[in-house]
DNA sequence: GCTCGTAGTCGAACCGGTTCGATCCCTGCC
DNA sequence: GGCAGGGATCGAACCGGTTCGACTACGAGC
């Protein structure tokens, strides 16, 4: 069940059926009609990787994963899921690749063995070598997250050091003068993951402009770490009155320490920080905190590069996100 | 940088460059160095498509996820991670493919366009269209959950109906006498959900064998309706003192319903099921229940669908998992 | 009535691999 | 010394599409 047969049966040629099929040559209605109904009966659809052998694309785009063993958030799946569902209103399919750890053999292949015809990359560091892999690759890319110096290149972020400083001003209005921030595990501060280190960098101006007392401490994706690690700090530094945090997988944890220490938010205890909507409204009560949009940042990715793909020749285009900061109850005066 | 050309500067023809690198016909090791040498000087790897269309097959599977406009839960989420993870060991890449709602376009891409050898499908029905359709079509695919009368198909599943019954047993010898198995959401038991189903049927028989008074309740897959759903369960049975649960995402509403009705658990509440064992650990107290295990039953799934692969003859083969209940802290005594 | 343009169609080349059959040469054996 | 057998290699066909150039037929324009 190919073109061959299908031309056979509809008494044309298959240069026809093709141009009936792409209407890239116009064909007299008799004989497109006759075709349709061919391939009607016939269930015919294209063999995909003949097409892209004679078209010089796939139809297809990469997307970049962590690998799974590093457990993935809530919100990088939500990535993957947005992501998918964006490419399908292009028509594209997606094809996963797990990076990092023993699966470079994985993103090798999709990026030399001309499998997609772009790539989506997620959860990059400010220096990344997959970034320079692809740059020296002919390959168009967009990242979801942006490195140190990208100049010149295609991203979507969300603006974590403007959105931090926010969370900042907003406490300092509401009196509070010790503040802690609870940042990604250490391990991801290590290895130079951008919003880890941008919300450090803007909270400390933030703090500083303000004339806080601020203080950083790295929390591992788990709940247990959110626990031990609000322990750590009212221990401490009992002062403290509020945190801000980007810490979602933490937040079980901080809500457990919270409990355990006795404190009622917001009575006692301020708490906000860039958090996705079904999270902080999860919360008990409700945080007040930025959305991440990840439905959003991934469709606006998906755009970018399909028009990065349509046309090559295309300037560098980039969209730094602030989603506002959602003023729900878990942030108040502070407590004397 | 096509076979031509590796096979040029080698002096060779192209089919002992492609005999050097499959290795299904002898070449000289003089020869085999030289071409060696140019693949490796000039990076060359085979373009897929063009080796896909010559093989007849594309070394990739297809992963048939649920729409994400219904959003995914955790354990389905590390379902696509595990998949993708074991699939690189095979050296296989995953396509991605949301279906149900208005994305068939892409199921159907990935099923008649020979874009896949094969697919894994998760989420599936007591009786599937999607199974049907596949069954249809010549590509070998295993799914995960099991149809009704999955007679000579192929698959994994972890035994809901046994691991209920089992949860009942373990209350029923604690002395508890009402107990309530929260559900799954009604839409998922009305579209005929294969686990929501069978922890039903599991729950009735094992509670009729025992004596118990059981009482069923749907509940909608987020805290909140965990919590509402939990608050009516007291109103309307207070003679209820212990829960047997499926449902991971409404736990935080649980957690928060209890301690709002200032029940200790397990001293006044016992509360068990089928959970992951990461939201078992992070429940308070850990939770006594059974592990999902995601990863387990997506090696075995991927695992399967390459021996159907290898060996398209293979008998029908499928695994029904029965993980172990863990005994953590949330089941006691009924309290009198 | 002749030319020109264009709609409609076809055949052939091409995309970049794999694989089959044939050829050539060398070695070993009777 | 002749022949069988096998290792190494090559050319050609094939996988299933797309696309280019050319050809035909027909209608419009002068």
């Amino acid at each position: 069940m190919n073109i061959r047969e299908i031309a056979r049966r509809a008494g044309v040629s298959r240069s026809t059926v093709s141009y009936a099929l792409s209407g890239k040559r116009p064909v007299s209605a008799a004989t497109a009609r006759r075709i349709n109904e061919v391939i009607a009966e016939l269930g015919y659809k294209p063999n995909a990787s003949a097409r892209a052998l004679a078209e010089g694309r796939t139809r297809t785009l990469g997307l970049v994963i962590p690998p799974a063993s590093r457990r993935l958030t809530d919100v990088q799946l939500g990535f993957v899921a947005s992501v998918v569902e964006a490419a399908a209103t292009h028509d594209l399919d997606v094809l996963l690749s797990p990076s990092g750890g023993d699966h470079d053999r994985s993103f090798e292949r999709i990026v030399t063995g001309r499998r997609v015809d772009g790539v989506i990359l997620m959860e990059i560091l400010l220096e990344d070598p997959r970034v320079e892999r692809l740059e020296r690759s002919a390959l168009p890319f967009v990242t979801i997250g942006h490195i140190e110096h990208p100049g010149g290149s295609w991203w979507v972020d969300v603006d974590y050091a403007a959105l931090v400083r926010r969370c900042v001003h907003h406490l300092a209005d509401l009196g509070h003068q010790h503040v802690v921030l609870i940042n990604r595990s250490a391990e991801l501060v290590a290895a130079g993951y951008g919003p880890a280190l941008r919300s450090t960098a803007g909270f400390q101006e933030a703090t500083r402009r303000r004339g806080l007392c601020g203080h950083v401490v790295c929390c591992a994706d788990e709940p247990a770490a959110g626990l031990a690690c609000f322990e750590e700090v009212r221990a401490r530094r009992p002062e403290v009155t509020a945190a801000v945090t980007i810490n979602e997988a933490a937040l079980p944890g901080l809500q457990r320490a919270l409990h355990n220490a006795g404190l009622t938010v917001p009575r006692d205890f301020s708490i906000t920080g860039v958090i996705a909507n079904r999270l902080a409204e999860d919360f008990h009560p409700p945080l007040t905190a930025a959305d991440v949009p990840a439905e959003e940042m991934a469709r606006l990715a998906v755009d970018l590069l399909v028009e990065r793909l349509v046309n090559p020749e295309a300037t560098p285009r980039h969209a730094l996100l602030e989603p506002v900061i959602s003023l729900r109850s878990s942030t108040g005066a502070r407590p004397r």
